[in-house]
DNA sequence: CTGTTAGCGCATTCAG
DNA sequence: CTGAATGCGCTAACAG
């Protein structure tokens, strides 16, 4: 009687009046129990040959795609990745999250991508949702205004990797730049060339790589005996046109420079943008150096003197130390790689 | 003496021996059932103002996590929308996905980004994970060199939406720039600026976009009464490097033309670099047209005329389509929107 | 080799 | 207003 009652509860839910097939579906087709079916899919050993084909057989018939959010839940590994960032549109992170794309694919991840634009709120929001929806780890770039969701993580033993800036306060797994000896290249560059007076036009100096990029260019101007003239450092963006703006201010107001180190190549391509207007020519009038070595910094006119970041490697450093991270989560011992920055010297300067 | 049995293994999980905390571990300490807990913390109104107060102050206390996974697996609402593009690290898609993920943040809903490199294989691999991920929702632009998965999902009634790209055998949702309106713009632009010999750098004719830019080209020559040459028509990549080269190749072959239209401004920008390097003028000797109207253009030298796809729009329009058919899941409707590219005339032609 | 049972964390019945 | 029972889809432990 029961058996009779069940039945065609249970056929009506084999003939898919819902939108995914289970393993209960293919069950009743096969005539075994769900399990079996579960390992038959899993191609597990200690199951009959014969069965297992003709699950299979029946599984790909209905087109059967097994549930991960069920097999989460159980094993508590979403195989999924929180990716933290200011900004998907801007080159810089789009090369590296490709990176990380990459290695998370490899590695059989998925990574649910987050933008901050700089703003910490959206940054807690991003880790908040994140964790709530299980990721295995997170990637991230702080917003370094607040740090307590930092702090959370670590509490809370969630394995994250800190990509391109890291805290003084703060021990975090972490994979950064050596940004003061990039800004230091930068405007050493700029010094062996004969210049004096070099006009830095700075990032938001709450992210640490851009107060290390000009922690960098100061220390190239003591080394080399030349004085840190506080009128000479600008900005607070990351913009292209903010820079373009910026720079056609500067030079309204008659500052005297005879060279730009830009906090990225975004900016110094704005900044670019401005000496052209002004008729300015480079390098001969005003040298330019940029920071990141994007794409289009081997096009623009002249083509732009750099510090390269090799941001796809980034990328996949970090995913790979993530990931790392996440399979021995026993462990507590921090890992932090860095990153040398490398000059490229071309026709800006 | 079967609840003195039961207490103390509860304690132990109330203890959290275990990473993240349950409903149940603070329903044991509120002294309540889990499901009170649950409808406290969802703010319910059928629940009791002071064990509610009560119950939140415990989950802050406790660092509670609601747990989306098991939420999902309840509800069949992941609130996570798949995203297929053909590579985040170009200027193109990563635009496009910032106005995706704004939108999808303004709805509630995350993101799991996969890139194909446009490769059918990769694409039905990310179709698949996403599925078995339960995502509610997918963004794709097909690699159409095959479109079996594509089919996959319009059998499965899977909410989808095409972005940029289309099929002319396949009904789908989608939202798609007039990419022959473009193509007739641009080389129409060229034409009437006197040019008669228009070089195409093309993309992978196997995207949509692609030939039907292409076809625009066709026409507006047609329309203009010129012949069309078929050698005039080159190229099969996304790269800047691989136009720079192409362009290269194609100066030493002596081909004759005036004016290049470029499938995107990435190929454009390669291209004017070769043709800088070999002192040929913009626009005197070879005029020159992108498409997109990516950020550079601006900056570029001379800045580049090129046919403007609002991309951050164009992500976020398919978001809000998507997150519509993902609510009124019921219905059949197919719905596209069409989105008119524009020309914008600068200095290189 | 296979089936039964239990539970991952939550929300939804349905009783009290 | 609150609790107990049930099930989402899956896997693991344990019997047989």
């Amino acid at each position: 009687m029961c058996a009779i009652l069940t039945i065609p509860i249970s056929l009506s839910k084999a003939g898919m009046s819902h939108v995914h097939v289970t393993l209960k579906d293919i069950a009743i087709r096969a005539g075994v129990s769900v399990n079996t079916v579960s390992r038959a899919l899993r191609n597990r050993l200690d199951i009959n040959d014969e069965t297992k084909k003709r699950i299979i057989e029946i599984a790909e018939r209905l087109g059967y795609t097994p549930n991960v959010l069920a097999k989460s839940l159980r094993s508590k590994k979403s195989k999924t990745i929180g990716v933290v960032i200011a900004d998907i549109s801007s080159p810089f992170y789009s090369n590296m999250v490709k990176g990380v794309e990459d290695g998370a694919q490899e590695k059989g991840y998925s990574i649910i991508l987050c933008n901050t634009d700089e703003q910490y709120k959206k940054e807690e929001a991003a880790v908040r949702v994140l964790l709530e929806k299980r990721v295995d780890g997170l990637l991230i770039t702080p917003v370094q205004e607040e740090n307590k969701d930092i702090l959370d993580l670590k509490e809370k033993r969630i394995p994250f990797v800190l990509v391109g800036r890291h805290f003084d306060v703060i021990q975090t797994n972490c994979i950064v730049v050596e940004d003061v000896i990039g800004g230091f290249l930068a405007t050493e560059h700029l010094i062996k060339k004969g210049h004096r007076r070099i006009l830095h036009i700075n990032g938001p100096l709450h992210m640490s790589c851009a107060w290390e990029r000009l922690a960098g260019y100061k220390r190239a101007l003591l080394e080399h005996g030349l004085e840190y003239d506080q009128r000479l450092v600008r900005g607070n963006t990351t913009e292209m046109e903010e820079a373009y703006k910026l720079t056609k201010k500067i030079l309204s107001e008659g500052l005297s420079f005879t060279a730009i180190f830009a906090f990225s190549d975004v900016l110094a391509l704005g900044a670019m943008h401005a000496l052209h207007e002004a008729k300015l020519r480079i390098p001969d009038d005003v040298a330019v150096v940029g920071y990141d070595d994007i794409e289009f910094t081997r096009v623009s006119c002249p083509p732009l003197t750099t510090v390269r970041i090799p941001r796809y490697l980034l990328g996949k450093k970090a995913i790979n130390l993530l990931v790392e991270k996440i399979i021995k989560k026993g462990s507590r011992k921090l890992q932090q790689i860095i990153i040398k920055p490398e000059l490229v010297i071309r026709e800006s300067s």
